[in-house]
DNA sequence: TACTCCATAGACCGATCGGTCTATAAATAG
DNA sequence: CTATTTATAGACCGATCGGTCTATGGAGTA
């Protein structure tokens, strides 16, 4: 087992368990366990214990999330076509976890103390990082500057909200519906400013 | 100091604790010395434990979310006008907080096993009804039935999205952005539902 | 082979977790 | 007044928490 091996294990396990229970959810020994590994091996890895795995949890998990964004828009042409892909894959993704499966971005968010500053800040930079990559492809889809900001950041709330009611129901409807209404707001926006607003 | 005082005491306690912490991220103990309660009364007033005031504390957290949200509505004759009060007040709440205050519902959802089926059935009816009442009222702004209830969703979605990442932003910004969006593409549909499709 | 360093391996720690139990103060009923 | 119920009050419990520490197997180099 190299170095690297185990250290992304830790990482991803404790992504994983971010998503299904949450910063206070799980213990140290639940995510060895899962993870196959002893005590030393992850205070090695990181001397920070669990915060320092959190911290390298949610990095992982925003450069997973802003390169799949990423290979979407490279595929569809029409930016919303891509931005429809990737709530499709998400759906996917979600069903096939039972419902168990949320954002580890939002679940850390809510489930940590205010005074973790360290957490909030990584947090912040992630999502500010996700909607700046967002409102740059909604741009080339024909919005101005201001008006793609704000819809950015209403796709990733509606999207971060839209995964924990979808776990509440233990069902896609809510991301399904909300997005749906989403789209058809866009497309119609679109027309407008291509009409020349 | 009455039954219920004391009882009313430990549901607001916990409420305000899931806001800020989650429902792992406080103790008992904690819960308590803020109540100013000993462990005997909480047992006696809510023999589950833990999870029975989280319960009470969720459908406390629902009923006042939905008091509310009939007060904008009842207060302003376009639905439209009435949500966007809502969000005025909301915003307004957050930032007193300091941004440590998030939504009860969504930090309990995200911070519970898949297993708490309990809990989530809670979560699931709270959600339910509120999206409910948002339909309706959104009915009432000249959208089909069917239409409303997505954007209802949708409303409720990039909520609970929109405080995760106020938190992680401590600003309102992300809020404000996905609500200056998400109305003036209902505007535009009010538009066009009206003109007669 | 002997030395070194990396990466486990897991026993162990004090603190705190949620929960149970007995005791008692305060109110109510007879 | 006594008897009974109500609602605290908090000591106490085993389990588990995150974190520390020493010991060890094993790959790489001389």
């Amino acid at each position: 087992m190299s170095k690297e091996d185990s250290r992304q294990i830790l990482v991803k396990t404790m992504q994983n368990a971010l998503q299904s229970k949450g910063l206070h959810g799980v213990g140290l020994t639940e995510i060895l366990k899962t993870a196959g590994l002893p005590k030393g091996s992850l205070y090695y890895h990181f001397p920070g214990g669990k915060e320092e795995l959190a911290l390298a949890a949610i990095a992982n998990a925003e450069q997973e999330m802003a390169r799949f964004l990423e290979q979407m828009f490279a595929r569809f042409d029409d930016p919303l076509e891509a931005l429809a892909a990737w709530i499709d894959s998400a759906l996917q993704r979600i069903a096939a976890s039972r419902f168990k499966l949320g954002c580890p971005l939002a679940a850390a968010a809510l489930d940590c103390s205010p005074e973790d500053t360290d957490l909030l800040l990584a947090l912040n930079g992630a999502f500010t990082n996700l909607s700046g990559l967002l409102t740059r492809q909604i741009s080339r889809a024909g919005f101005p500057a201001e008006a793609a900001a704000d819809l950015a950041v209403l796709v990733l709330t509606s999207y971060e909200g839209g995964l924990i009611m979808a776990r509440a129901a233990g069902s896609t409807d809510p991301i399904e519906r909300s997005f749906r209404a989403l789209l058809s707001h866009v497309r119609l926006q679109q027309k407008e400013f291509a009409h020349g607003h």
